[in-house]
DNA sequence: TATGAATGAGTCTTCATTCAT
DNA sequence: GATGAATGAAGACTCATTCAT
């Protein structure tokens, strides 16, 4: 699989409608990419990438497998369509939540609790993402995932963290490197809760995260 | 593949030299073993677990196909083995450096820091750590993991900040919670940097997190 | 090898066209399959089962061997179909000629050599058969065949020896070991054929055989 | 696999002794052989030649498979072996059973008793006989099994028909096209028995072929 | 727009055989 | 005599992809 192809259509970020109409783009094309989309993603959820063939995911939307190779070029097309909506909905979310939030302390807030909620609401994207995950086979194709996947979180971070530096609501610190140990901290505890859902309390650690980016951020007296 | 079987086999933790004698274990066995093992991690780590065929694998290690499945059941038994591998490596590691310390406060440090520190040197182990993630692909494959891999780290971790609070030394929270929030973010971090190394400012963020949960942990005045 | 499953599927005993259309089945579907399970037959018959892989069975037809796996499940559904065939056609054939005959002592010998007409004709099926036979390893198989293969035969042939008795054309015996007893007779035979057609004089021993079973049934005075 | 040289061999039907010292046929020697032989026939009889590797027939004798290979030039000996085996021990109690009658009648009768009586109590060596017979792929193989198995037996039988004939006791038949069928008619039932002995009446159907002969060679009056 | 059919590359696995010890 | 280790050939099977309809 050359997932440098497919990273490079990731990274290109096709906006969904595109203004000039590059392709047909029916109404019905569209739909059945989504359809497919979301349906790969239930498959990987459900049995781990590895067994989501064109075959098994066609079969659990339902329709012939030579349908998914019509509307999609590739398996890698495919995938990267789902990397795709995968972060895609995650930071939509996460930035009309943080957004409606004033000031550098309720931001980070609103950062960490956005994440948690809109986790909680959708366990199968991130079991797919987690399936992914090894996919990144090259060197490359990791880089590039990091670019797509992590760099704009962080970025996000970094800002909110900075400004509440220059707001002088937080202390001293690396603003870089401690938007990498945030998001590192979400990421980790979707990754255990991914594994069992049982054994990890998802709000009590929302919380718990809440409290101690809160501790460790204050400005020290 | 029957993840069941293997992470059977996996929750075994068959020690490596049986005292019964179960089999010969030739000294020339268990070189072998450990070699293709050993091979096996470089090569998943390089291409990710899917491309990390039994012939690729061999032909890094610069053996014959035959000779893993000689000295393997299978496939599964391989990468049992690795994974095996993988967490008993870090565990010894950072059991023996928590061992040394003295104190709730420098034991909790010392455990990010050997976390960070066996990290930094054996960056391929976590890469293909990840790599193998997406493998479990089944709900009981998922969760056997969970038990295997999580679980103890949480125990050590929750142990640790257990006796902190008795000796007075933390604040109040549920200790549970808390160590699946330190596990998390020493694996997310790490996940990131597994990704691109380059972005990643390994030590700052270990020093950033150390700083975190010692300020986070700290009994409120 | 599942034979079990095989077998399973044997008994069942799908009729060729199912009506309630449980797949498309559709017209080139079938032909495939049938063209398949004849040169399966013919490439058995010709090196043995052993000998009969995926890949000479797809040469002899001249196709692709994926193929093969594109029609049929793996290779346990194509040889269960090439059973279901070769016992079809001959239980079809002698029925038909045993329908048409009266009387008890004429329908025995319609049996008989409707049996050896058929063979003659289709010498490959029963070299065939007599290959497949040692494929049925355990004994579950074993008994599945024989419940599947040789009951059929012998409750036929019961019947018309049964019938026999009651008319009174036929002595005293029990009609299920003389009916076991004579299907044995055929298919030793039938044996020796297979291995040496030129050592077995195929119709003398036919004759020999209706003479010998007439002289041996009837009543005696 | 080569089933010529196979049969090349079983035709040479190596003396157990010879004479000359071709080899140094130590004692040692030939009780491994010996052992071997044995363990295989109970592995094919148990599972199907196809699954009677070498592997599992050492398994299942408690041997090395390497000794196997030692002691025989290759599998193809091995089975020539067993072959061999499965024959003579039958040939040699039919013939010595058949050598205590007297007169033509009894000789027949006594043939037919003496093939059920060794089959019933060695079932295990004609399970692995039926599981041999679908080996021999090509037409010379199975001419050349012919050869060896089923022309000694006619030769005996056919012996004893022509010298009834010469007595007077035996009606008008071909004496070879009789002696083919007899002889079918004792493996028919073996067959049948082979696949499931609890469906075979063994002592009836040896009782009913005792008495068919008998009625059916009976001179005519 | 949809799809049944076909295919070649590649996967794991089994196996008989060879060889050094 | 015996055997652990190694190996290449061959097996069944899966899969993404192509193509004619």
């Amino acid at each position: 699989m050359l997932f440098l192809v497919l990273m490079a259509y990731i990274s290109a970020m096709r906006p969904k409608i595109d203004p000039s109409g590059r392709k047909k783009s029916s109404f019905i094309e569209e739909a059945r990419r989504r359809q497919i989309v979301r349906g790969a993603i239930t498959t990987i959820a459900g049995g781990g990438l590895a067994q989501a063939s064109l075959a098994r995911i066609a079969d659990d939307v339902g329709i012939s497998k030579s349908v998914i190779s019509y509307h999609f070029a590739g398996k890698d097309e495919l995938i990267g369509e789902v990397i795709n909506a995968l972060l895609r909905d995650s930071n939509v979310f996460i930035r009309s939540w943080v957004d409606r939030a004033d000031g550098a302390r309720d931001r980070l807030r609103a950062y960490v609790e956005a994440s948690f909620a809109f986790m909680a609401e959708h366990r199968e994207n991130f079991a797919a993402m987690v399936d992914i995950w090894g996919s990144f086979g090259t060197v490359e194709a990791k880089r590039a995932f990091n670019a797509t996947a992590y760099d704009p979180c962080r970025r996000h971070l970094e800002g909110i963290l900075r400004a509440g530096q220059e707001e002088g609501v937080f202390r001293d610190f690396v603003p870089r490197t401690l938007a990498t140990t945030i998001q590192g901290a979400i990421d980790g505890v979707m990754l255990q809760w991914v594994f069992d859902e049982d054994s990890v309390d998802l709000p009590g650690c929302a919380a718990e995260l809440v409290t101690m980016f809160d501790l460790a951020t204050r400005r020290l007296p």
